[in-house]
DNA sequence: CCTCCTGTTGGTCGATCGCCCAATACGATC
DNA sequence: GATCGTATTGGGCGATCGACCAACAGGAGG
């Protein structure tokens, strides 16, 4: 038995599926009330039903993906043996990805949005802050000096590197070795 | 004695300019035909005239920009006694900029609009990799192991720092000072 | 002086935008 | 079975989009 309300929360989660996929094809302000309906497989009026505005449903749909993402990083980094492992685990984690993959895409759209939508910045500056001092007590754990501004760089670095990958592909040579020189002793 | 060839080609930039401020402003695919030509003070027919396409004006206006940044750091790299120098000089570049400066927001805007633009990825990915050969020429006089890939994750960096600094302002720490690790021999 | 030609204007085209709303479908509740 | 309320439909509103074009201005070259 599917009550009415069940239904109407599971056009809601499609509308928020479709708009996630659509801001990484199209871009954040290419997406629109009518294709994320048409994607979701439901009448365009519904997007404003289940949503005050577009720009409400974009910044949902971006801040389920980006504390997705590091829900599900934060319990891996726990079980981490070193510094190096630390920073080992959080590139392998991104090497599934081209560059152009879905969840990069979008977190830069996310970053770009929030320029110009108050409301967005605070709660993706939330998240990043979040992640942050989950990564900076891992790295004091292992005798990292300066820990909260390494923790810092080295989400900044995998950012960027996910950033040029996305124009340039993967990298030749062995960034990890590189980056793993950011947590030395 | 001013020719009509020559307030063409003064019309044709101050396109470009306003381009480039409202690509900052309101987003790339937000920068409209109409928009731009009241910027630059001209009828909308223009735009069309001066240019194929909208795309093909946003296009220009950020590879400009580009290009720009990159020749004016070039030079300075080659004055560094140092990699601790180098890396000194490419923050200190960027610390005027608190994160939401236009040539940052710019770039980023452009590499976004890169991934749905085939012509504008091959122009960018070239101007980045103009800017990572230089750098890793200069790293590699100072006898930093592995300078490519070593150059390749500091302009990643330094680009991620940026679009860090977009959301959560200046960093506490010395940011700086990390970052030199990447270099140490 | 008179034609060209380049640059420029302002408006129009069909398409699409965000948002809104009257009408409807249909399970939940009595 | 009748009534209620939530979910949903599809079309309409004014505004704006990229692109296009006929008309015009005015310096350049004969």
């Amino acid at each position: 038995m599917v009550t009415t309300a069940e239904r109407g929360r599971e056009v809601r989660a499609r509308l928020l599926r479709a708009a996630t996929e659509l801001i990484v094809e199209r871009g954040w302000t290419a997406t629109t009330t009518r294709v994320v309906a048409d994607r979701a497989g439901v009448a365009p009026g519904l997007v404003h039903y289940h949503f005050a505005s577009v720009q409400a449903l974009l910044r949902e749909a971006a801040l389920d993906t980006a504390r997705g993402l590091t829900a599900q990083i934060g319990p891996m980094l726990a079980g981490t043996r070193s510094a190096g492992d630390t920073v080992d685990l959080l590139f392998r984690a991104l090497d599934g990805y081209s560059g152009t993959d879905p969840a990069s895409v979008l977190l830069v759209e996310a970053y770009l949005a929030a320029t110009r939508d108050d409301q967005l910045r605070e709660a993706l500056a939330g998240v990043i802050t979040d992640f942050r001092r989950e990564l900076a007590e891992r790295l004091a754990d292992h005798g990292v000096p300066g820990p909260e501004t390494t923790a810092a760089v080295v989400a900044a670095a995998v950012d960027g590197v996910m950033l040029h990958r996305s124009l340039l592909g993967p990298e030749r040579g062995d960034t990890t070795a590189v980056l793993r020189r950011l947590v030395r002793r």
